[in-house]
DNA sequence: CCTAAAACCTACAGCGACTGGAGCTTCAAG
DNA sequence: CTTGAAGCTCCAGTCGCTGTAGGTTTTAGG
């Protein structure tokens, strides 16, 4: 009754994430299986709730769920280097500062075919014609991928 | 030979996307669908080239596929008011203005956890610390999820 | 103890915007 | 005429969930 008492609905709002998601990650081997009712329901302890914190924080925080789940294991040993944990963190926050170069070119191109001022019918708008034209543009903005 | 006459791999070259990427946008109804040879092989002109490199130029700025029709349809109607357009590449600078706000708050937490000084094994590492506690963060970078 | 509602279960489909592969056919250069 | 590149269709996979259908279990009130 103490310890091992949680559902996954109570669960899911501690940590402000959908009860799908929790399933999800235990059907992908990120959380291990938890115990369950006679009825087959999933009941969690404290140390699931922790463990599922640190993943959603790590998702919140960008990292994709591979590094989410070298994250994991590697917070499970205490006493190894932790030059691996920071490489992952490093390589994330190079990944943050693409995306952020990308949107910023992104918005300035969009600034300027807003600002620049036109007339009032599609054929003398400004937004048409740069969408239908490259050379309109200041910047190369070329996306390889400025996801997630 | 001179007018419909592109092949679908030459397209791709010449607007820097892949040959998938084009029959997808025929699929769901982007790209009309094009002239075949008596093999069935696509054979494009001009102003199909034209049509897909807006759609691809829309793309890179981020605009999502239902807005690229819609500044497409926009596109073709020369006499009406261009508020719509200028409303969709308005709204598309807010959405980018969002996700540049969301990263640059991941970005300068990343940036604390890996520059505040700490040991070298996993037990003190301040990377695997902050994300198993949330109140070791300086801000509420919580995402909801801004899209591109 | 009984009932009703809330919460839970499994299994699967769908999102966006492509991308890759298998297994075949057609085209164009030499 | 041969050959290899490029084309074709159909289907599955990516990422990280999210939603739905159709059923079962739990829990609180009467
Ligand atoms: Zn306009
Ligand atoms: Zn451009
Ligand atoms: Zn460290
Ligand atoms: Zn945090």
């Amino acid at each position: 009754m103490g310890e091992l008492s949680i559902p996954i609905g109570k669960l899911a709002r501690s940590v402000g994430c959908k009860v799908q998601t929790i399933r999800y990650y235990e059907q992908i081997g990120l959380l291990p299986p938890p115990v369950r009712t006679a009825g087959a329901q999933r009941r969690y302890g404290e140390a699931q709730r922790q463990k599922l914190s640190f993943i959603r924080h790590a998702r919140e925080l960008g990292f994709p769920l591979p590094a989410v789940r070298e994250l994991l294991a590697l917070s499970d040993e205490g006493d190894s280097d932790c030059a691996k944990a920071d490489g992952i963190a490093r390589r994330q926050l190079e990944a943050v500062n693409r995306r952020i170069a990308m949107l910023s070119s992104l918005r300035s191109e969009l600034e300027r075919m807003l600002h620049h001022r036109h007339g009032h019918r599609i054929r003398d708008c400004r937004v048409i014609a740069t969408l239908a034209d490259h050379a309109l543009c200041s910047q190369d903005h070329h996306a390889e991928r400025a996801e997630s």
